[in-house]
DNA sequence: CTACATTGAATGTTGATACATGTATAGTCG
DNA sequence: CGACTATACATGTATCAACATTCAATGTAG
């Protein structure tokens, strides 16, 4: 199926709309598909993504703020994503001796645990679905997505 | 500046990954372009997609579920994004005199002119953001994605 | 025709998000 | 020092979304 099938929608305006949209929608139905495997663990897309950072700090504690930076969805709650984290016992956050205003963040024993085991089915989706792409076809989507970010970035940058 | 920059991490484990997440982070910032623009006319995306689907219809009414399959994002809150169309007197809505259970919702000609406003800003907005791809590289991008969306579509259908 | 199931949309509820503000700590300039 | 600004994070608030439930209208079986 599609775009047009997709959407119920016979043609669109330009090459770059029909591109916009697919990127909505395609991310629309990975969010979608991550969520329905994480949801049975209790645990949501942003803080999945949060306790992936933290593992890769390898036990080295971070600042809330880099947290931020670092996430695919930069939100401004990244405080309460912490809290839910905590709250479940797969991170811990103390303030930073050397600087107060600071909350050093870090993943716990069970936070690892818990990823150990979403770790393959994640990683079957991102082959399921991908899977009908071949290695040039990978690399080009990911060249012009890069290419992409470029000019949001800029867009972005310029309106701040 | 790259994925691996933006997200501040030095790689990833497949480059399906990393098209995973870049689908993710751009489809992001995409929408946050969008927002801007269209926020200083009261309008949010959803609202502006529905709006569209509802000019697309050139005068004739569609279902309240008819809408819903034609969104970018199918949520189920589609009566209550009506509601706000209908509030700001974008949209009408009024009882399918052959079925009284369906709603058909129609665009009205304020809505006609708030989305005739819009639509050189958004179309900016696309060839703004896709300006660094060629015409091979936009069409090998849909062409990827189109792919992509297969994948996806049959991986929901298998859940549903 | 009545009882039951099904459909189409609206609503209740809970949790998440965007945006603004608050609070405490740290740095800076007189 | 002491006042002022800047930084880091937390919280308030209003909006928005996901999920389940409700309600009215229609279809269907006996």
């Amino acid at each position: 199926m599609n775009l047009e099938q997709h959407l119920s929608q016979s043609s669109f305006s330009s090459d770059e709309q029909r591109l916009h949209l697919h990127i909505l929608v395609v991310a629309r139905q990975l969010g979608m598909l991550a969520r329905r495997i994480l949801q049975p663990h209790g645990i949501t897309p942003p803080q999945y993504n949060v306790l992936r950072i933290l593992r890769g700090q390898k036990g080295r504690p971070i600042a809330v703020q880099s947290l931020a930076e670092r996430m695919v969805d930069p939100s401004s709650n990244t405080s309460r994503i912490i809290d839910k984290l905590v709250d479940k016992g797969w991170a811990d956050r103390q303030v930073c001796p050397s600087d107060r205003r600071r909350a050093d963040v870090l993943i716990t024993d069970s936070g690892l645990t818990l990823l150990a085991g979403l770790d393959e089915p994640m990683s079957i989706l991102f082959q399921n679905t991908m899977s009908s792409l071949d290695a040039t076809q990978l690399a080009a989507l990911n060249d012009g997505l890069s290419q992409v970010l470029d000019s949001t970035d800029n867009l972005i940058e310029q309106q701040a």
